[in-house]
RNA sequence: GGGCGAUUAGCUCAGUUGGUAGAGCAGCGCAUUUACACUGCGAAGGUCAGAGGUUCGAAUCCUCUAUUGCCCACCA
């Protein structure tokens, strides 16, 4: 028996070898394209989804890295020119809404008492301070990241890119400034983009009832406050019931407001719903927004942006909250009984996802991109919405699983002009600037006095969505763009579908004529072992950091991948985790057999008849699983290494070997195998767990190899 | 209301193009210092949600039903 190296005879620990693993990774300059070696004419790129600036990695962020890290890592081995691109993202409403909490707990202080400029340079404090955290968390997970071309969604770079993007959307008649009903978040004192919304049922009484007496029509609303804002009734117009009524107008005194009502006929209106009329509140409504400017009907706001009833005849009535203003307005009908009907139903409340706060939809003057409008693209008249919809049509870039592309067409069918203008003060401020009734929009602001640039800020969303090309050096012409863009795939949780990938596909597709992606992979959301969400309520949260410090970083990424299909909610418990980190004792054990047996032959004979079968299924194995790789099943990947390694490798070739070398039968072929097989299972394992191989290496590698990583696979 | 999934061993899930049902964990029996007890060997455990259809053959394809989860939607 040979003896062995100091270090391989204790058993494996994960964390006395992780960091120093990582620190020679880094220092080997590998992770960085332009220092690989050989000609790789094929370039991989990917970018990372970044991560919030103000985050900490959680069991979402480590499925995404150790995902992305094994592919990254497996195209490397190939050869291929491989790029994973590393950022964080300033997630503006987020990270400016915990500074502004911070502040107002230790100081009582809000941000307009500290002012914009103040705020800003504290939230910026705020968020490098943070980021900090986050980086040293993805490098912990093993991430083979280029940190030298580290992005920031709010950098200098990523800002001119914005700058750039906006005015050109400007230019082309896309980007506009419009009156319109949008979704406004009373708490966190902003609009929202539809998608920043979520419907929450709650149980509601729908009143049926007439304004006074003196009105023919009856109406149905479980938000009567509002009707103090009407301008009109609606009724279809086939409908027999109210034909005579159409065109009249009334005036009418309702809860101690007059309000003029038109009797107007429109098709929206659902006869058999309701009373089959319709009040129409342009001001608080979108759907009654859209009746008046079919009818040119005037409109009053009757609610703020506190969502408080204001500007009312009624002086009891202003300064009330919505709910009590119901509570009022339904006290004054009962009075002076005018109810017809009161019915409990369940109503579907819209939410600002942020904050929770009941969406109060209001009229107001903001950015849109209008999707729906025709432009010249490159030569071409097209919509925003068509080019979304042809990449994915024609296959340019395509989802996996693949069903997830019903699902985007869906959403794009249904997607109405998109509100990028945000009323905070943290993120990329609207290069657009006012004099008098002058507007001038550059990416530079105007010279001489007097100008003004809008107060407003940008949808974080609108920055991240330049991500793939931004961070490549867009919009000037740089060689990382012309070899690295379109990058090559994405890889995210599905529920930010809309929010980021249909963003980016808008916005590459839009300035560059090219897909941002060929390809999409979306993976789910990881849940506890019981399969429920995990919270901080039910306790149920598993930290990663704790994760890899008791059963290493490989075991932790082998438990997100193994039996983790694209698309589908992975459910997550210790017992999974641990298994894997035996799994990772049992490479160590096998791997000190296999060194202590094969002292005589460290150059291969020539393997016998059944030992080259043995082999040769290997390489029929080794073939599969590569083929599992490059279509993106890591799942059946990563079982399948274990599989073999532990099943066919140690269970069976291990021991029937074990018994040869022991009675030296056929020896000298039965431990070049061995070697040769662990030697090529330790490549082949090395993208799922990178740690424990590039350990294992050092013992086992040739003269003239380089460090694992960048081994040939 | 519309759309998309899921339903396979006690639990968690694989099952890539249809070809005699698989793994991990748990449980049961045996082995007792073996590279590894963070182990090995063995046995047990399933009408693949239900019904119908296509096929020589269905967990896999089609239709319907049930249960369940998610996404989308301005019924006032």
């Amino acid at each position: 028996m040979k003896q062995l190296p100091e270090q391989l005879t204790k058993p494996f620990d994960a964390s006395s070898v992780e960091k120093e693993l990582y620190e020679m990774w880094e220092k080997s300059g590998y992770f960085n394209p332009d220092n690989l070696k050989g000609e790789r004419p094929n370039a991989f790129s990917i970018v990372l989804p970044p991560p919030n600036v103000t985050g900490t990695l959680h069991t979402g962020s480590a499925i995404m890295l150790a995902i992305q890290d094994t592919i990254v890592r497996f195209k490397r081995m190939k050869g291929y020119k491989t790029l994973w691109l590393p950022g964080t993202d300033h997630a503006a409403i987020a990270t400016q809404s915990k500074v502004e909490k911070d502040i107002y707990k230790k100081e009582g202080k809000t941000r307009h008492d500290i002012g914009r400029e103040e705020m800003l340079k504290r939230i910026n404090a705020f968020a490098l301070e943070s980021q900090a955290t986050i980086l040293t968390q993805m490098r912990s997970m093993g991430a083979s990241l280029d940190w030298s071309r580290l992005a920031f969604t709010l950098d200098d770079e990523r800002n001119l890119a914005v700058r750039t993007m906006f005015n050109k959307m400007y230019d082309d008649g896309l980007i506009y400034r419009g009156q319109r009903i949008v979704n406004w978040d009373p708490k966190g004192q902003t609009t929202i983009s539809d998608d920043e919304t979520e419907s929450e049922e709650r149980k509601g009484v729908m009143y049926t009832f007439k304004y006074s007496h003196d009105f023919p029509i009856a109406i149905s609303s479980t938000r009567p406050e509002t009707k103090v804002g009407d301008t009109a009734v609606a009724v279809h117009p086939d409908d027999e019931r109210y034909k005579e009524y159409i065109g009249k107008e009334y005036t009418v005194e309702f809860a101690g407001c007059p309000i003029k009502i038109k009797i107007i006929a429109d098709n929206a209106v659902e006869k058999d719903f309701g009373t089959g009329a319709l009040g129409v509140t342009p001001a608080h409504s979108q759907i009654d927004w859209e009746i008046k400017e079919r009818h040119n009907l005037p409109s009053k706001q009757v609610i703020n942006e506190y969502a408080k009833m204001y500007g009312l005849a009624n002086e009891e009535l202003n300064g009330k909250k919505v709910t009590d203003a119901r509570e009022y307005i339904v006290n004054w009908l009962k009075e002076n009984n005018l109810i017809i009907k009161e019915e409990e139903v369940v109503q579907n409340v819209p939410i600002a996802q942020r904050t929770g706060a009941v969406i109060e939809p209001l009229p107001k003057l903001q950015w849109f991109i209008g999707v729906n409008k025709t432009f010249n693209h490159f030569g071409k008249e097209t919509t925003l919405k068509e080019l979304m919809r042809k990449v994915v049509d024609n296959k340019e870039t395509s989802i996996l699983p693949d069903r997830f592309e019903k699902v985007y067409f869906h959403w794009i069918d249904n997607l109405r002009d998109w509100c990028i203008s945000r009323q905070i003060w943290y993120g990329h401020r609207i290069p657009v600037w006012y004099k008098g009734g002058e507007i001038y929009c550059d990416t530079e602001a105007p010279t001489g006095d007097g100008w003004t640039q809008d107060e407003d800020t940008l949808d974080t969303w609108f920055s991240s969505g330049l991500w793939t090309f931004s961070t490549l050096g867009w919009p000037n012409k740089t060689k990382d763009m012309e070899t690295f863009h379109p990058t090559s795939l994405i890889e995210t949780g599905h529920d930010i579908l809309f929010f980021w990938i249909a963003r980016m596909i808008l916005f590459s597709t839009y300035a560059l004529n090219e897909t941002p992606f060929k390809q999409i992979y979306l993976h789910g959301l990881v849940r506890d072992a019981k399969g429920r969400k995990m919270s901080k309520s039910l306790d149920n949260i598993l930290d990663p950091r704790e994760l890899t410090k008791k059963y290493g970083t490989d075991a932790l990424r082998m438990s997100l991948l193994v039996g983790n299909g694209p698309g589908n909610d992975l459910k997550l418990g210790e017992d999974k985790i641990k298994a894997y980190k035996n799994f990772a004792n049992k490479i160590w054990n096998a791997t000190r057999f296999v060194l202590e047996r094969t002292t005589d032959h460290e150059t291969d004979v020539e393997l016998n008849n059944e030992d080259q079968a043995v082999y040769d299924a290997w390489i029929e194995k080794r073939l599969d699983i590569t083929s599992d790789i490059e279509n993106y099943r890591l799942h059946l990947a990563s079982e399948k290494v274990y599989d073999y390694f532990w099943k066919v490798f140690c269970d069976d070739i291990i021991e029937t070997r074990k018994a040869r070398i022991l009675e030296n039968k056929e020896k000298e072929s039965a431990q070049t195998l061995l070697l040769k097989l662990l030697r090529e299972q330790i490549i082949t394992i090395h993208p799922f767990m990178p740690f424990i191989t590039e350990e294992i290496w050092k013992y086992i590698k040739r003269d003239s190899d380089d460090i694992l990583m960048v081994t040939s696979w």
